[in-house]
DNA sequence: ATCGGTATCGATACCGGTACCGATACCAGT
DNA sequence: ACTGGTATCGGTACCGGTATCGATACCGAT
């Protein structure tokens, strides 16, 4: 007796119909309490779960909400993924996490296969998405969010903040510091677009102050020994930097790293600045500048975003909720 | 026109019934090459995607591949949904992912969730499940594979290390290494049965050399910054500590950090040990020991056992699949 | 001309639920 | 006694696919 049980087994073992069995378990109001009870308990002797499948087929809606993240690597996307699934629970929504790794057709097909579970809603990262890919999400007609970036066209709902701006605003801070020969460093920058955008800010800022900066790329993975090696490499070609931007903060702290093995002051002599503000930090803390970023708030707010607007018939005020990243300069402010 | 398009839509744009239509998108062999070529055009012209709760319905199996973790604040299990979203990729199957927070009751939620989807296999961390979570994935019919630990009761495959052992064999190397003065510094053993698990191995090898060891205990977050705060706790409390064994790398990882800030020479005057190998410690290369493990692989070869279980008829040669992480004990090794 | 075999296709019956509507029983009100 | 309303339930028709089997056409072989 392998075989799964059916509604149709549960509404024999309480001696009812099916259609009864199906409202006691989904607590509809057309039932008698004592049928409720008997149907209740068959179901949890002979071992029933529903069949989601048959549930979500018949009723034309789901209770999936699709997520699809870039990566797993990079620790700040489980930190999103985190705050969704917070923001879902008890909702008696679930999300179902996709991952792209940066690949655009690969995101396409993903967001295909999602779309054909026929989610109750999506969130998406990023703005970039290609054309076929936002055509689909269109034509969805269910709550899209885009999160942690807001550089761009909007497909419905956008939930993140500037990298552009965050960019900017970590040049003005460390010009504002006094800090004069900037390095940048940056890794996966082909593919990592929000980093790219905070390139983009950080040098524009730069380039209205006539400064002049030594740029430093490496390779596809974004690591603390990679930011090690990196720093190591930048410094010793450009003694004379007072500041180095880094794409992230795992790779500034790597920078950090080096800079305390071989005795070089953080930030007298060298500022260092990253972006996230990533728990690591805590390892010394105020020694390295970053942007704060709510990771799991964005996660959060996404997911009970999705949620209102599938519960309220009425749209939502706002669709484009813009956060803002805290600069944190730690030990460099005076 | 916003409603979606379903399987007649595309047969009637292409002139064919419906269960042509179905074959030709398939790629079952009953169908012409002409009428095969007009299916697809039709279907990728009206944009359609398939419905997969209607096709899973009624072929009665899926391409789920259901996968819970505990959480996904710790790298670590990301870094195993990154191997099994690799060891899936172009198989047709797809990882469905769930979050218990190290919460019984909540695993039992999900897994029962889960198997409402019908998924074609699952992947579940730890041996530690309740009773009534164990019949469900029982009963459910389908290989179900438990990762990253082998100290238990197995329900059907197994991947992944013991982890008593692990904590047993870093003992043994500390030991070797001439320490002798022992200290553990650990968090959230509560919920975490596989770290408390290395502690217990850990123990007990110390016990049998009758040493004995300062314990210090901290919250439920594992962090960079905690490791911190307890290293230096304990070494104000125990400054003739030669060794410390710690939960994991990143407390591990602090407690360098307060060690290199407050010029305490590790691993020379004091020893660190954490547990993973991390790429976070290659911020100071060779200064923290620690065990190795395989996280992505783990995953990987447990999405290759899903895949190969259910499309061979007879039965894997082993349902045990015992992993070694490798110590490194870096600059300790005399 | 008849036959068997193969290639191609369509009609029908499901898969396991839910939406919808109709049936029944029972009660109070006139 | 008859009517109308409410509470509770069951029958039926789907949801959008797939499995299965039968129908048709066409071929070469007898």
């Amino acid at each position: 007796m392998k075989k799964n049980k059916t509604l149709i087994d549960v509404a024999a073992a309480a001696g009812v119909s099916k259609m009864t069995a199906s409202r006691a378990l989904r607590g509809s109001k057309d039932v008698s309490n004592e049928s409720k009870i008997r149907v209740i308990e068959a179901a949890k002797k002979i071992g029933y779960f529903g069949n989601h499948l048959a549930a979500s087929l018949s009723s034309a809606r789901s209770d999936l909400i699709g997520v699809i993240v870039p990566s797993l690597t990079n620790i700040v996307f489980p930190q999103v993924m985190s705050g969704i699934s917070d923001g879902l629970l008890g909702t008696g929504f679930q999300p179902a996490f996709g991952v792209t790794d940066y690949n655009l057709n690969r995101e396409y097909e993903l967001v295909a296969r999602m779309l054909s579970w026929r989610p109750a809603g999506m969130i998406i990262t990023g703005m970039e998405q290609s054309d076929q890919t936002r055509q689909l999400l269109i034509e969805a007609d269910i709550p899209i969010v885009q999160v942690m970036d807001t550089d761009g066209d909007a497909i419905d709902y956008v939930v993140g903040f500037s990298h552009q701006t965050a960019g900017a605003d970590m040049a003005e801070a460390l010009i504002g510091a006094g800090r004069t020969r900037f390095g940048y460093i940056g890794c996966n920058l082909e593919s990592d677009l929000r980093a790219t955008k905070r390139k983009q800010g950080f040098f524009d800022v730069l380039k209205s102050h006539d400064i002049k900066i030594k740029i430093l790329l490496g390779g596809i993975v974004s690591s603390v020994g990679e930011g090690r090696r990196l720093t190591q490499e930048l410094l010793n070609q450009n003694p004379d930097l007072d500041c180095i931007y880094f794409s992230n903060d795992d790779i500034a702290f790597g920078g950090l790293c080096y800079c305390i093995e071989t005795g070089i002051l953080v930030p007298n002599l060298v500022a260092l600045a990253g972006f996230n503000g990533l728990g690591i930090l805590q390892g010394f803390p105020g020694l390295i500048a970053t942007s704060i970023t709510q990771r799991h708030d964005i996660g959060r707010v996404s997911a009970e975003i999705v949620i209102q607007s599938l519960q309220s018939f009425k749209q939502l005020k706002s669709r484009h909720l813009q956060m803002q990243p805290t600069i944190d300069l730690g030990a460099l402010k005076k």
